[in-house]
Parts: structure tokens; sequence; C-alpha cells
DNA sequence: GTGGTCTAGACCACC
DNA sequence: GTGGTCTAGACCACG
């Protein structure tokens, strides 16, 4: 059963696109594998206090994409192969390394600063 | 004139808070200062792309938040004393700093490979 | 034993409701008759293709409007008196019949030409 | 602009969908042609009792069925041609009348007495 | 219990 | 004002 322990809810971004990069996030990392079972919409929604079709839109857009599973009346899992989890990774850090870095420049940071602040921060 | 020129658009997030987030950052980082001024409504939609009442709804936020000054018939200018920008950098930079080594963490980088990737991808 | 020879399930209605008012058709119709026997919930929705809940769920209104007697471990069947029979007629020929009118006059027919369809089509 | 003064809502078909066949049968009629507009979602949602949403998904349907024209901020269009036409008045009158026979048959009734019910709920 | 759909209300971007 | 999207809650069919 995928955990949601980490799982932070931001403003700004759409709740569903939050769930969506989450999993997409944890199965670039290799948290997440090929077979794990989903937590089901209720209870996934009531543990991040949102509405079940909000997590639902999230799972829909996965299944279309070709990452989940579902059948009614059973459990939702994941489907992942080497190669998609190879797309995955590249996708998802350069849009995020992408936008962290023009952020940090937008707020006039050097890249020496940058790295030190994500030193700082890191946990 | 604030310029724009580092603006990017992207998706997932409301224009208009785009708009005023890349204000808040220029504010933090000390590229926009007390007394600057911001481009007409009707001149920064042009420029941006956008309706000017996505571009109205930015100012008018900002407005609220006592971080611009608009007179009727006159130029919007930016309005910052000491504690506001101590504020906003303190606010912006832990915010997404926190996000960002959070999102590395859960694609399983470690705190080299970051700083290595944010490197890689400054420019 | 009621047969469902004639069933045919359409889309955009709920199918238990399907189920019931093919019941209160039948009984309208005087094609089910007072203590008559209803098929088992596991045999109707084995010969439906459906759940055994859906098939539960129609029987279930059916029984709390009256027209079914359920006793455990024992048959259901068709409790039918003069005056039951009497508003299933009035209340589902007239609807029906109405929403029919109307569908076909919406789109352009004379009452001729839904006649002549009607003949076309009967069987 | 295309009226609603005809409409009635039904029960066990979901609105959407009754919206969506309204105009589909008004098409087919010729009551509604190429060109006509069509009233706003807040208004029709209003004029119907229901949620914007509801006639939000009827349109987008029609839409993706080539239907309509919608432009943000502008009105919506019908764009109807012959082929269109002649193809809906053929799906729409089939579906509808065999429906319609089904359920006289269903009831029990002959032909004879579906065409006389018919006659005398036409108007 | 599961996933899927329909209706609802609020918000966003645009004219 | 317009159309488009996101979140919400209830209901349906199924195992």
């Amino acid at each position: 059963m995928i955990g949601f322990e980490d799982f932070i809810m931001a403003d700004g971004m759409p709740i569903y696109l939050q769930i969506l990069l989450y999993i997409k996030r944890g199965a670039a990392a290799g948290a997440i594998v090929d077979g794990d079972e989903l937590p089901s919409r209720r209870m996934l929604s009531a543990l991040l206090g949102v509405n079940p079709n909000t997590v639902q839109k999230a799972y829909k857009m996965l299944e279309d994409e070709g990452l989940i599973a579902s059948h009614a009346g059973a459990k939702s899992l994941m489907v992942l192969d080497e190669t998609t989890i190879a797309r995955l990774k590249k996708e998802l850090l350069a849009d995020e390394v992408r936008a962290m870095a023009r952020s940090f420049r937008q707020m006039g940071l050097s890249k020496e600063e940058a790295v030190a602040l994500l030193d700082a921060y890191w946990e």
C-alpha cells in the first residue's frame, strides 16, 4: 500500500495535480513499484482532507496514462515498467529543476547562494 | 520601471498569482525597491499576452496587501519598507526552498545529487 | 413465474429502475397478476447479467411500495389488488405516452407521421 | 436564441442528457438551425433550475460532436449542415420509436391500442 | 468495501 | 457578461 506520509498540500497548484505528481515522483524514485496497491479514493480523500472526486481525478489521469490499472470493486494497482520509470525520472527532474532555477533567479540569488539555501533547508 | 524580462508563464497556477509572486520575489531579492514604478495594466497585459483584468487582479491584491500605492490617473508605485522586505524574504525563500527540497527527496535524490542538478540546469 | 424475455437494457437510466419499471409495466398491462412468483435475486441477476445487489435494490423498492411480499427463505410473490393496478396503469401509461408525444413534437413530427412510424417500428 | 419553452424535466435520465437530447431534437426538427445562438450556461441553468455545470456538460458534449462552436467570452452558436441534420433525424427517430414500441409491448398493449393512446395524448 | 458518474457551487481567464 | 476548470457531495453498479 502506497503511503502518503510525506505528502504536504501546497497552494497555487490544483490538488489533483499535487496527488498525481506525488505518485509520479514516488515511481521515479523507486519508492513506488510495479504492482503496488493504491489507497482507495475514500481512504486517501479522508487522509488528505479533500473530496473523493479530487483523488478520483488524479487516479483517472494516471490510468489514462497507463500508470494505474483500476477495476470496479477491486483495488487499483500501479503498472510500472522500466521504460516508464525512466521516462518519469527524466520528465520530472527536468521540470522541477528548471522551475526551481527560475524561482531563484527571480529572487536575485546567485547560483552559490541558491546551492547554500538548498543545503540549509534540506531537512 | 519594473521589467518582466525573466517572467515565464507556468501552468497549474493561476496567472494572476504568478504575476503577484513575480513581484514579491523581486521585492524579496532587492531587484524591486521602494518607489519603483509598475507598468500600467494595459502595458503589462500586452507584454504578457494576458487579459488586462488578470493583471488588474494581481495589482489589486498587492494594493490590498499594502505593497502598491495607486492613485487615480497616476502611476502605481511600490511601497516597500525594511520590515516588509524582510517578511517577504522569509516567507518566499523558506517556503520555496522547503518545497523544492521535499520534491527532490520524494524523487529519491540525495542532497549532493540535487545540488549537482541545480548546478547543471542553472542557465 | 414472471419471465423477463422482453427485457432490454437501456442506458441513461439506472438498471434497478429499469427492472422496477419492467415489473410495474407488466402489472399495469395484466401480464403480471396477483400471486405471481418473482425469480430469485440470484436467478434474475444471472439472467440479466447484473449484480445481485442491483436486483435486490429493485425488489426492495417494490416491497416498500407494497407490490411484493417477501418471506425469509420463501419465494417473493406479487401483491396486486384492483386499486393498485388501476393506479399503475394510470401513472405509467399517461406519463410515458405524454413523454413520447412530446419527443415526437420536438422532432417536428405531425401526429400522422408519428403514428406511421410507430406502426413501422412495431416489431 | 434557442428557446427552451417546451423543455420538461423527466426523472430517470441524467439532466445533461435531456438537455442534449432536446437540442438534437430541435435540430432534427428544423426548429434549431445553423448559426442559432444558444442561451448562456448561466441563463439556461437558471431557467431550468439546475447547476451551470450540468448545462456545461451537455454543451461540451455537443461541441465535441461538432454541433456547437464555443469561444470564451462569446456566445455559443449552433453548427449544423445538411448531412448532420439528416443523421440526427435518422438516429433520434429510430431510437425513440424503438424505445416507445418496447414500452408499449411491455405494458401488454396491441399496436392498435398503442396508436389510439398516442392519438389521445397527442396534445 | 471498491471504482465510476451526476449534480452542485465557486473560481479563473477572457470579451 | 462569456466559457472553462476545480472542488465537493451524493448516488450507482459491482465484488
